[in-house]
DNA sequence: GCAAAAGTGTTTGAGGTACACCCATGC
DNA sequence: GCATGGGTGTACCTCAAACACTTTTGC
């Protein structure tokens, strides 16, 4: 027991909310706990900031431990800190999302996983703690953020149609969108490019690929 | 040496940002510190978080400590938590920002404080460890709520003027606004009323006098 | 030929921006 | 009477929203 204070001190963990878009539909990553507590339970991947590491560097380290990778859209949304969140102790939580195409990840249980997949948003299983509040919390913030156009460009592909980018706006937001619409003000922004090549899948017309026009939009692909 | 811990834990503080509006400029408080490490250096007020207390609670505690506010507008808005942030041992902070009318402010130097005063966003002294990063932040935060028409209210009076509001989005934004175009919008978004008065303050023609319509939106006053 | 998704323009309304002069008061 | 901030309206432009038909392919 060598780690001794003057006053009680709080655990502090990160959590990361990791959305993608997987057969047309936004999906988050959970993992099933394997040990108490809320053993069973499905809950966001995360775990213990170190003590010499920046809150942003355990972020990713959770990131690339739970998915294999080590570059992504990730940002920092909250602090949640209910004094009784986990029986164990104080544990402090600081919460990020990730947007990450569904390809990219290599999903691993981790060490004190039984399991660890995507769920549908609309197919929840019962979470641990608070866990609820803050995929709430996520959610609210990608829809807050989704009129900046890069957002919806973390979760395709590098070469997308333009029809998968605006499927990725409705299934953040909830809503349809009007095709015309949408394009107009996409091709507008000037951000993405015609790669030239098109894609066949099915008994219609070819779809024009694109990509983003800027590198840095995308910067982690 | 009573607390002990299988690992090491960090300490968690919260820091809050309280902006107000006196003599027509964004000013912040600032406390100057009158312990190690620091010590002498300006600083945002804030403190260490109970072990049984939230986050938000801890945040209301220390607003109240320095100020004597114990009801404004205050929100979360980062946790900020490099390593060597602090030369004591690792510190995380949860960051908040409030908003108080300057008349409401009782402004008490607390325990560990030599001194305490508003500082003009314009003339800050040299502050402690990474706080300049955490005020950029806050008033990025407030700079891209202030389309929201209630987060000016809260700096203003119980009755105030419509040019003193648009002095508080011009403050906030740093750009001065169109007093027509100001007006115009304010009356259409209906959510402030006239109370009939009238302040007369130098010699020109005397204001009329606006309050809030729902006081819902401005809960803390 | 027919089902299925791709692709394409115009009109309308709302809201934001630009802009200049008279009014009520104190001195 | 003059300096000072209070108070008012119109024209234009931009952008979001509504809306329907033709094209290309696979079967």
């Amino acid at each position: 027991m060598p780690y001794t204070y003057d006053y009680p001190h709080p655990a502090v963990t990160v959590d990361i909310v990791i959305f993608t878009i997987e057969d047309d539909d936004l999906k988050i990553l959970l993992i099933q706990r394997g040990n108490e507590p809320f053993k069973g339970k499905w809950a966001l991947p995360g775990g213990f900031v170190e003590i010499d590491e920046s809150l942003r560097r355990a972020a990713w380290r959770e990131l690339k431990e739970e998915t294999g990778v080590n570059a992504a859209f990730l940002e920092q949304f909250g602090a949640f800190g209910h004094p009784d969140r986990d029986p164990r102790e104080r544990i402090i939580t600081i919460a990020y999302y990730a947007l990450i195409p569904a390809e990219r990840l290599e999903i691993k249980a981790d060490s004190d996983a039984q399991d660890a997949r995507l769920f549908s948003m609309n197919d929840l299983p019962e979470l641990a703690t608070d866990h609820p509040k803050i995929l709430r919390r996520a959610l609210e913030r990608v829809q807050e953020k989704i009129d900046d156009p890069v957002i919806a460009l973390q979760l395709v592909p590098a070469e997308f149609t333009l029809t998968e980018l605006q499927r990725v706006h409705e299934r953040i937001l909830g809503i349809s969108l009007d095709k015309r619409n949408f394009r107009k003000k996409m091709l507008a922004l000037d951000l993405v490019e015609s790669t030239g090549g098109k894609r066949r899948d099915g008994r219609h017309r070819p779809a024009s690929l694109y990509r983003a026009k800027d590198p840095a939009d995308v910067p982690y692909r």
